[in-house]
DNA sequence: CTGAAAGCGCTTACAG
DNA sequence: CTGAAAGCGCTTACAG
């Protein structure tokens, strides 16, 4: 057992031959007779050669790389998203490398230049880059780019280039969730101002109460995606002039601590106001009561853009044409007041009961 | 804007120097003459001239990037690995190279194949192969590699290229919590047969019960970590004869299907009976009664792995030597009837009223 | 303090 | 069907 490993020379040193034809038989050339394959696949084995990627990434200037970079790296929407972008990725055979901004656009800047040479091309994840900056940075970048969840100034940019949540059209879908059950004073507590999930949220929210009861039947309580939010809002909603039937929540670790300010306010949730929320964490399904809410397939979003991005790596123009984006759906548990306590809240009921509504 | 990335040669040529000279600069040799500095470090900028990381790594035969293989890539175990990894890797201007292995063990092998040229080192979690495989893999990869939470025969290994969660030290300050709470007929629902961490924290358990009570007082109910498996152990309590006074489930999915099932049979929890679980996940703090549990900090052993690797990598033999494997400690809420239920159910109390204790 | 040149381990026209 | 050789873009002794 030397120190280093085989190279493409002792395998061709071994097998009698030359590099080239070994490198031939690598990478399935099947111009190769077939009594040479088979030497030199027995001192690839024989050696336990394995090629030098950085070597062929020289040669051929392609990593089989796709970088991923994201905001943060906490919690469940990053590791979905890796998740998803990993099934395309493997699919493809193509390797994952992962970094991250933690939110900074200058250290966003400096994770695509440092990506740049090892990868074939990105996924980004950069909500706070300005569309602008972004784009010179895409631009100069030279690599086909995903974005994710990311606004881009829609300059001749393929929509293929583009992958996002339609917050707007599962908030609407939401919220007419509740105006069919009958609520009619709904009020929204919203993201912070200037977050692009946020907007499309109270967006939605908007479209479908000023559809249903005119304009101007809107009531928006500030918030900023925190449970203390959530909490604060509850209270405000409690202690306030107009009280909702209905709260619908800009994502659910608010709508979680809404609820909660209105049970220590003597409230019960939904026989005295419903509240619902957006995302569908874990948490969602274990809470009293069961939280209706809106789930978003994240996994998948990941999967389409790794695919499409790997479609424009290969110039494999339209190769990824054939999916859809996934589409947000209602998952209603309790709390919007359409099931009985008893029913969503446990264990057993979870799959039977809980009920989905496509868009 | 050309088609390609400048390279060294383009830098050299513009700044009227030779690529020696520039490689110099780049790598922060500082015998170049400052003049010289300047002007290169300015056609640099101009030319947006990043290195081609392969080139350097052939030349180098460093990639500096860690390789992490996990079983899988769902939930919040993995992503705080991840996120604990990066941190270290950051810090140390590495790049995070991911894959998976389907806790399949011949994928696991492809994976650290197909990643060996890719990195200096790896992080590998793979509890499905069996040590003997493993050894020699990662013998034969001649990487420096670090395991997590994975078996490995310590024939002459160092212990640092071993990480692990202490489940049963975990385990077993959790039972000994219970018991000094007064609860003396206290059952474990065991998570699946020869995994690792459920055979850690059933030793942890019986360890604390044979202490207390002596040998032969623990009551184990076969689970697998599945929701469902705690569910149906919460029905064989109820059903079953020796009723325990307490539950200590080696997960808290499980635990959370167990007081489901104590509920509808009419228990209450804890006043009834008293159930804790093991993980903390962000549901244990929503359901009702908060459960309590053992807290893990995962992202901390992610990066005491990647920092020990990268030490290993740098051939900095004792640089992390300084830190302290993270200990679990034990979150107390309301579950495990040491609290009111209005205390730790909610959100303001969150942080004050929650008891940590160290170990 | 700086440069010319070899070498890292592959791939790929170009010949044969 | 196979081989000799150039080239991918860096780094690093070795000279000077």
């Amino acid at each position: 057992m030397t120190k280093r490993h085989a190279t493409i020379r002792d395998v061709a040193r071994v097998s009698g031959v030359s590099v080239a034809t070994v490198s031939r038989v690598l990478n399935g050339l099947d111009v190769v007779a077939e009594a040479t394959r088979d030497k030199i696949l027995q001192a690839v084995e024989q050696l336990d050669y394995v090629p030098h990627s950085a070597a062929r990434a020289m040669a051929t200037r392609q990593t089989t790389t796709i970088g991923v970079l994201l905001p943060d790296l906490h919690g469940e929407f990053f590791s979905e998203v890796i998740r998803g972008v990993d099934i395309a990725a493997r699919a493809a055979h193509y390797h994952l490398l992962l970094s991250h901004s933690h939110g900074d656009p200058e250290e966003a800047m400096a994770a695509i230049r440092a990506m740049r040479s090892r990868v074939d091309g990105m996924i980004v994840m950069a909500p706070t880059i300005e569309p602008g900056g972004l784009m010179t940075l895409v631009r100069q970048s030279k690599l086909p780019v995903v974005l994710l969840n990311t606004d881009f100034p829609s300059s001749g940019v393929p929509s293929s280039t583009s992958v996002m949540v339609d917050n707007v059209a599962g908030a609407r879908m939401l919220t007419e969730h509740l105006i069919a059950q009958g609520y009619n004073r709904i009020a929204h507590i919203s993201g912070p101002p200037g977050n692009r999930e946020s907007q499309g949220r109270q967006s939605g929210y908007e479209a479908a109460i000023n559809a249903a009861f005119g304009v101007g039947s809107t009531m928006i309580v500030a918030g900023d995606f925190s449970e203390a939010a959530g909490f604060a809002a509850g209270r405000a909603i409690v202690a306030g002039a107009l009280r909702p039937d209905a709260v619908f929540a800009a994502n659910d670790i608010m709508a979680i601590g809404c609820i909660d300010a209105l049970h220590q306010a003597g409230f019960a949730v939904p026989a005295d106001i419903a509240v619902v929320g957006f995302d569908d964490i874990p948490a969602a399904r274990f809470i009293t009561p069961a939280l209706t809410t809106v789930r978003v397939h994240i996994a998948e979003l990941g999967r389409i853009a790794a695919k499409r991005l790997i479609a424009q790596v290969l110039g494999d123009g339209n190769a990824a044409d054939g999916d859809a984006m996934p589409q947000p759906e209602i998952v209603v548990r309790v709390s919007c007041g359409a099931l009985s306590t008893r029913q969503g809240a446990t264990y057993q009921q979870k799959n039977p009961v809980e009920g989905r509504v496509e868009l």
